[in-house]
DNA sequence: AACTCGGGGCA
DNA sequence: TGCCCAGAGTT
């Protein structure tokens, strides 16, 4: 897809959704961080119902570290990978604390170097929270790049490099959370409901529903 | 690059 | 039941 193609699609999906937001609750980058690291294949409703027990008891890194990894478990038992990820937000803090002064760092080496961030969490908060030229690629992102022809690639790097270089850099943080949504709601991994997608015209998907399939209720 | 971890949500 | 989920770490 060309950067004028990318533009006008970035476009559509901000005019489509203008108020679009994320759907993981956070009031700060430290809980975007932690929301993030516990997001790993898990869905944003299960981590928003983990984390509001825990950020009321844990609002901040220190008070995250007293809890330790037990007590951030017993929190988060209602997701996937919950051991391993109770483990890591326990060192995660820990690290922020020893090496950061209790505050998130900015860029994107100190980022990769905490417990449970790889790549795409660091681009995530370096996006979001520190508007950087930066694109975190999903699973929804991932699928959308290769779908549209928007960012093709087969690793996750390619699909990245692909956006970064294709979007305008004064809509990357808002494109993060529209193709996210986009992903979630109309462009979904399964039946994709093309007919709400107003970008379709740019599109490379073979596959393409653009009539809604028959309603039992008619209206 | 491929593999493993792992529980909940949803059709 | 089978597929999918705002991935990271290791081999």
């Amino acid at each position: 897809m060309s950067k004028a193609a990318a533009k006008a699609f970035i476009t559509a999906l901000a005019e489509a959704n203008p108020d679009a937001e994320s759907e993981l609750i956070f009031r700060n980058t430290f809980e975007l961080l932690v929301s993030v690291v516990l997001s790993a294949q898990a869905t944003d409703k299960s981590v928003n119902k983990a984390t509001k027990g825990l950020f009321e008891h844990a609002p901040d890194p220190k008070s995250m570290a007293e809890l330790g990894e037990a007590g951030i478990a017993q929190y988060i038992k209602t997701i996937g990978l919950w051991r391993a990820k109770a483990h890591n937000v326990a060192l995660l803090c820990e690290q922020l604390l020893e090496r950061h002064a209790g505050e998130v760092p900015a860029d994107r080496k100190s980022l990769e170097a905490l417990a449970g961030v790889g790549r795409k969490t660091a681009n995530v908060v370096m996006n979001v929270a520190f508007g950087a030229d930066t694109m975190a690629v999903d699973t929804h992102i991932f699928r959308i790049g290769n779908r549209t022809g928007l960012a093709p690639g087969k690793t996750t790097r390619q699909v990245e490099d692909g956006l970064v270089a294709r979007i305008p850099k004064d809509m990357l943080r808002p494109a993060h959370h529209w193709l996210i949504l986009h992903g979630r709601y109309v462009c979904k991994a399964r039946a994709p409901e093309c007919w709400r997608c107003p970008a379709t015209q740019w599109c490379l998907y073979p596959d393409k529903r653009l009539t809604p399939p028959r309603t039992k209720e008619a209206a």
